[in-house]
RNA sequence: GCGGACGUGGCGGAAUGGUAGACGCAGCGGACUUAAAAUCCGCUUCCCCCUGGGAGUGUGGGUUCGAGUCCCACCGUCCGCACCA
């Protein structure tokens, strides 16, 4: 009997399946294929937890499906541009290449320690002229088919980052990685047009039954699709030059039209900047409502705030009735068409306004049960449901068919029409920033933008440049910008922005299929492998990353690049790893002295846990629970993990203690546990002896054990319930031990079938297992073990048996037994009958194999 | 404000509408040991008049023979969106 030893053990097997090439995905095996892929990692310089539990996770998937029989594909790749190189570059004069690269060589080592089944022939890097070379020529198709162009627009300006960023990327005002409050500014600015896609976008939603519903819904709400009408309001005297046909809104309440009391113009809106042009009170005006456009918290407190403009229009429905024509703060000068009327009487910002500047509040729907003569809006705006009046035409009807009516006469007199509108926006992808895949475009004085010819691709990235002062290394260079124009000849400047890293990670799954083609994407090897059957990454990308990938695979398909529209069929989304906090008091601003979990020790003492700092004994308070961060220092490294207790312990405790789309919290004592299991489970492989002949009365036992044991086993990991299929196989533990003496055959099929089992999980133990069995080639080559489900059913199950619903008895009966014979039994049962002395049976139910109620009384 | 998810022992968590608390951690008891560690075995929701019985899945109601699970209301926690007309 030898202890298991971790560390000797691993890296043999790894060794073992590197030799073997093993995980490298070939598309003319003849399998049916399967694609599990993780959300490729920033290389950053350290694999930590998250990772490993995320990657761990497709590890599982990707191992069973290879034991199922499928051709599978689980490759890795580097999401390698970003701000954190350049701010390295920044800190310590290292150049963002150099650093990435080395980041990457140290992450690939540690991955590798995990003994992932990957098909590493595959490995991309996203900084890679070889990748992002091609991701321009992507770009240029984008450009040719108009999906990519420029516009002056607001922008969300990073004042930290220096750099501008999508609006999915502001996250309550502040950037999504500089934590900085985001400013307005108008630049001119390259957009991918992702609301061409809105619509499809989101009724491909509803094909993606493999994705958790949150993320679906959050793509749903992000897209934003609303119906209701476009309408053009005609002047009421003078029209301002440019826009005499007058000025359009749209509204999802176009029962609500006679209701309207003013128009609300965008700060932005033209009509207002034109009037501002001669009107410098106005002009500051506008300048006034920008200022505190920033800050969402902000918004929420913000005043409502307008100016009456002078202008006046006609009200569609009666022309004459003038309506005036205000600017306010509150109107968005990027949704619908910037402009909107206001009925205050039935929606709470117009109400707001309204009564601020004293404008009228006429109701026109009314509520069930209200009497039209008296009822009046105070405070509250009244949005629901009732029967239009104070409307003319639309006297009498309820809300949604007064819409239809109001868009029909609207449309006969050719002042509107109904009309979809989408929350989404365009997405800018412009960034002030050096390391990105340079967009391949030439500026021409006479030609305008030109796209980069293909054979001048890549626009590779100038080595020589110098991060000693704020901006875009690119546009400071001395030469690199300046070029020729592909069309002209002249004199032109190349555009210094580079694209935002989320388009690199817009097709890498496809670029995966064939990641060394000449072109771009190898449309045979995509139609292959694509969709990615199996997902896996962090909930945070629910409408960044995956939104923007299942737009760009659209835009791809549609040039004939592949044939798939959705690139991820199934998604999972998995939890973070947390760990408890510990610090000793607080220093002068108020923040915890956070101290490593390294140099702690937890004591509980009457139910109490206390800690103490082990270097200098020190009590210590126990913060809350959450993800592990350097700041926080409550770390544990995999490395730390992996010396300590072995991968294949890391690997099993990071999937076992809670649900894989729930958070784990990382506990010494977890890994304690997961450690022990494989040291228990190698013990009963290492005593696997031929053993005693066959006795099948006795084995049976052991047989059945075993068969339900797959079973679960089986269905926990197909339903990703990885923690509930890990206790199955901890439970299957002291059976084997109970059964030491089952005959030789059961014993070895038992065995067998939990060394295939466990491989998924932890695949270095299996491995050794498979060779100390005695089986031939690895257990990662072997079939995943099969259930006979008149084995894995019980050979006499306990029936409960309630009296008024309580459990009373119980009674045991094969299973299958017809539920006329259970009744039969149940009644004749003594202990049954003893209970329910005095009693009067009303009602038996038997449900088969389950239980049985007596309803007395 | 709108939308969504979730509330189960000391802790992480199990439970196709059918024996609530699998499995792990922590704790307690025992075996082995000169001793400790490691290992192994057992106990461990709470309460009581303890060979048994009662209560129990955030709170209150409802549906059902039967509810942790379904429905309604409320409380709490977390997540997303947030002046989107």
């Amino acid at each position: 009997m030898t202890r298991y030893d971790p560390k000797a053990v691993e890296p043999r097997h790894r060794a073992r399946w590197e030799a073997a090439d093993t995980f490298r995905a070939d598309s003319a095996s003849g399998k049916p294929k399967y694609y599990v892929l993780e959300m490729f990692p920033y290389p950053s310089g350290a694999i930590h937890m998250g990772h490993a539990r995320n990657y761990v996770m497709g590890d599982v998937v990707s191992r069973y499906k290879r034991a199922q029989g499928f051709e599978v594909l689980h490759p890795m790749g580097w999401d390698a541009f970003g701000m954190p190189a350049e701010n390295a570059a920044m800190e310590r004069g290292v150049h963002p290449a150099d650093w990435t690269w080395s980041n990457i060589a140290a992450m690939r080592d540690q991955l590798k320690l995990l003994g992932l089944s990957i098909d590493w022939s595959r490995e991309l890097a996203t900084c890679d002229p070889a990748y992002y070379g091609r991701q321009q020529a992507l770009f240029l198709k984008l450009f040719e088919r108009g999906l990519a162009y420029r516009k002056e627009s607001l922008v969300n300006w990073d004042p930290v980052d220096n750099t501008v960023l999508a609006n999915e990327q502001v996250i309550d005002g502040r950037g999504w990685r500089s934590g900085a409050m985001v400013e307005k500014r108008k630049l001119t600015q390259w957009f991918l047009r992702i609301t061409h896609y809105a619509d499809d976008l989101l009724e491909g939603l509803k094909t993606l039954d493999r994705w958790p519903d949150k993320v679906r819904l959050m793509q749903e709400n992000w897209i934003g699709r609303s119906l209701g009408a476009r309408l053009t309001w005609r002047w009421a005297g003078e029209a301002p030059a440019g826009f005499e046909d007058g000025l359009e809104v749209y509204t999802t309440r176009p029962d609500t039209l006679s209701g309207a009391s003013f128009l609300g113009l965008a700060p932005d809106h033209p009509v207002a900047e034109l009037l501002a042009k001669d009107d410098p009170e106005l002009a500051a005006f506008l300048t006034e409502c920008r200022k505190g456009g920033a800050s969402q918290a902000e918004i929420e407190q913000a005043e409502k705030i307008g100016r009456d403009t002078g202008l006046r229009v006609q009200h569609p429905f009666d022309a004459d009735r003038a309506v005036p024509v205000w600017i306010a703060n509150f109107i968005l000068s990027d949704y619908g068409t910037g402009a909107i009327f206001g009925c205050p009487a039935h929606d709470q910002r117009d109400l707001d306004f309204a009564r601020k500047y004293g404008l009228p509040v006429p109701p026109v729907v009314l509520p069930p049960g209200a009497d039209p003569a008296t009822f009046e809006v105070g405070t509250e705006a009244y949005v629901g449901p009732g029967v239009i009046f104070n409307s003319d035409f639309l006297d009498g009807l309820e809300v949604e068919p007064a819409k239809a009516a109001a868009i029909a006469r609207l449309e006969a007199q050719g002042q509107g029409e109904g009309a979809t509108v989408y929350r989404l926006r365009d997405w800018g992808v412009s960034r002030q920033r050096y390391w990105g895949c340079p967009i391949p475009i030439i500026h021409c004085e006479a030609c305008g933008p030109v796209g980069v010819p293909h054979d001048q691709l890549p626009v590779e990235l100038p080595r020589d440049v110098t991060f000693d002062q704020p901006g875009n290394p690119l546009e400071r260079h001395p030469t690199w910008k300046h070029t020729a124009c592909p069309q002209c000849g002249g004199q032109a400047r190349r555009e210094t922005d580079t694209l935002d890293t989320f388009v690199d990670s817009s097709w890498y799954f496809a670029r995966f299929a064939d990641p060394h083609a000449d072109a771009p994407i190898n449309g045979a090897a995509a139609d292959f492998w694509l969709p990615v059957d199996q997902y896996i990454g962090g909930v945070e990308h629910a409408v960044l990353h995956l939104l923007y990938a299942r737009f760009i695979t659209r835009a791809l398909a549609d040039q004939g690049l592949m044939k798939v529209r959705e690139p991820f069929a199934g998604l999972f989304t998995q939890g973070m790893v947390v760990h408890e906090t510990y610090f000793e008091g607080r220093d002068e601003s108020g923040k915890p002295r956070w101290v490593e979990p390294a140099d702690v020790r937890i004591e509980t003492v009457d139910g109490k846990r206390s800690a103490t700092r082990v270097s200098t004994g020190a009590a210590l308070s126990i913060g809350d629970i959450e993800k592990m961060s350097k700041s926080k220092k409550n770390v544990v490294a995999p490395q730390e993990i992996v010396d300590a207790y072995g991968v294949d312990a890391g690997r099993l405790f990071v999937l076992s203690d809670s649900p894989p789309e729930r958070d784990v919290q990382w506990t010494p004592g977890g890994i304690e546990g997961a450690s022990r299991f494989v040291q228990r489970a190698w013990t009963e492989f290492d005593s696997f002896a031929p053993g005693a002949p066959a006795d099948p009365e006795r084995d049976i036992v052991l047989r059945r054990e075993t068969h339900k044991t797959i079973k679960a086993v089986t269905e926990g990991v197909e339903g990703f319930r990885f923690n509930s299929a890990i206790a199955r196989l901890y439970a299957f533990l002291p059976i084997l031990r109970q059964h030491a003496g089952a005959g030789g055959e059961a014993r070895l099929e038992a065995l067998s079938a939990f060394a295939r089992l466990i491989a998924p999980f932890v695949p270095h133990l299996a491995e050794e297992a498979w060779t100390r069995l005695g089986q031939p080639g690895m257990v990662v080559d072997a079939p995943w073990p099969s259930f006979d489900p008149a084995l894995a059913a019980d050979e006499l199950i306990t029936l409960p048996v309630q009296v008024n619903g309580k459990r009373r008895a119980e009674i045991q009966v094969p299973p299958g037994l017809d539920p006329a014979e259970v009744e039969t039994r149940v009644l004749a049962d003594a202990e049954v009958r003893s209970k329910l002395e005095g009693l009067t049976i009303r009602k038996v139910v038997v449900v088969k194999d389950r239980i049985v109620n007596l309803v007395a009384g």
